[in-house]
DNA sequence: AGTGTATATGATATCCCTGT
DNA sequence: ACAGGGATATCATATACACT
């Protein structure tokens, strides 16, 4: 009865059903390749919503704090950041996606609209924003063949510039054609014609109508912002022209080192503007765990590094190896946390 | 304190020149 | 004819300041 009356009470997703402050989004390839344009805080949130909604999507409601979008997307600006926080949650109600589909009959293709939300709001009192993704959207992306990227939210949070945001998601799409087509194995490629990029990116034909000024402003720039953000991508672009027009734009991919990121944040009295709900203490194990493996495959050198330099300390009262190595794990990952800042 | 005005800043658009 | 890059114009927003 109840659950007819409030069908959604059991069914949303929050860091805390999670068990761990979400830190990447298997983005479906669909969405990456999609065209839509959301504004670079918007993009962000629809990431930290599909973050928590499970890969099934059995259930399409996520609900989370400002605090947790914080700390999952690494945002730290206060005030600014929590505006365009409120403004992006509206934002998102607005916004359509358009998937390309493939008629299996006729094998044409198509672009089809979607909500990207059927409600997504900002409850101002409790400071917990909710947002359902539209079913519509939800089936269609079970019904296409299920390709997925992991995406780090921190590393979106790296990136200011919407252009950026999406550049990387598409390339991070195609990074399963690494080691393809004559690639060595740590590069890939894609290609996009240039009036493909423009719909795909949401630049219509009435902005940047210079070409030029539209490769400036909306591929070298954002990709030069993914560049210098260290988040283990690097692009390059090539022309490809048909006589001296500009027809398509190759992106050379490659996946590179990470830049050791400075701990960011908590500089001055940060005071998150909304407390993160407290931890359960019964998932309070799994959620450490879980945020410790993922921390480990994100900075695997790091861990390395501080691993063996914990084991190569001598310590009292540590007879066996085990117990040594043990111990050795549990401080690396104590350096990792330390430094990249976990949520307690 | 509240209001209105001036200035700074940033993003975008347009114009101009050069080289191919 | 087109791309690249610099300079400038335009617009919106943020910040500073002066006045009542």
């Amino acid at each position: 009865m109840s659950d007819e009356l409030f069908p959604e009470i059991a069914e949303i997703n929050t860091p805390e059903t999670l068990g761990v402050t979400p830190r990447y989004v298997l983005q479906h390839n669909a969405i990456s390749r999609s065209i839509h344009d959301l504004s670079a805080t918007a993009k962000k949130l629809t990431a930290m919503a599909m973050a928590l909604i499970p890969a099934d999507m059995s259930s399409l409601t996520a609900s989370f704090t400002f605090a947790d979008f914080c700390k999952a997307i690494g945002y730290d600006k206060g005030g600014e950041s929590f505006k365009l926080f409120l403004s992006a949650t509206k934002e998102c109600m607005k916004n359509i996606i358009s998937i390309e589909m493939v008629s299996a009959k006729t094998g044409k293709k198509k672009w089809k609209n979607y909500t990207w939300f059927s409600s997504s709001e900002f409850d101002e009192e409790t400071g917990i924003a909710t947002m359902k993704f539209a079913p519509e959207l939800a089936a269609i992306l079970l019904e296409l063949k299920r390709v997925y990227a992991k995406i780090n939210l921190a590393d979106l949070g790296k990136l200011q510039s919407k252009y950026a945001l999406r550049i990387y998601e598409m390339a991070v799409s195609y990074s399963s054609l690494k080691g393809k087509d004559g690639n060595s194995s740590d590069e890939w490629y894609f290609e996009r014609e240039v009036q493909n990029l423009r719909k795909i990116l949401g630049v219509s034909g009435d902005i940047y109508t210079e070409t030029k000024r539209f490769r400036q402003k909306v591929v070298e720039e954002p990709i030069r912002e993914i560049n210098q953000a260290g988040i283990g991508l690097e692009i390059t672009t090539e022309s490809i022209k048909q006589g001296r027009k500009l027809a398509a734009i190759r992106f050379n991919c490659k996946a590179a080192a990470r830049t050791i990121s400075k701990r960011r944040g908590r500089k001055k009295a940060e005071k998150p503007a909304l407390e993160l709900p407290k931890i359960n203490p019964k998932t309070a194990g799994l959620r450490e765990e879980k945020e410790n493996q993922h921390l480990k495959e994100l900075y695997p050198d790091e861990f390395a590094a501080h691993y063996t330099a914990a084991l190569s300390r001598p310590r009292h009262g540590v007879v066996s190896l085990n117990l040594a190595l043990i111990a050795a794990e549990a401080e690396a990952l104590g350096m990792l946390r330390e430094f990249h800042g976990i949520v307690k």
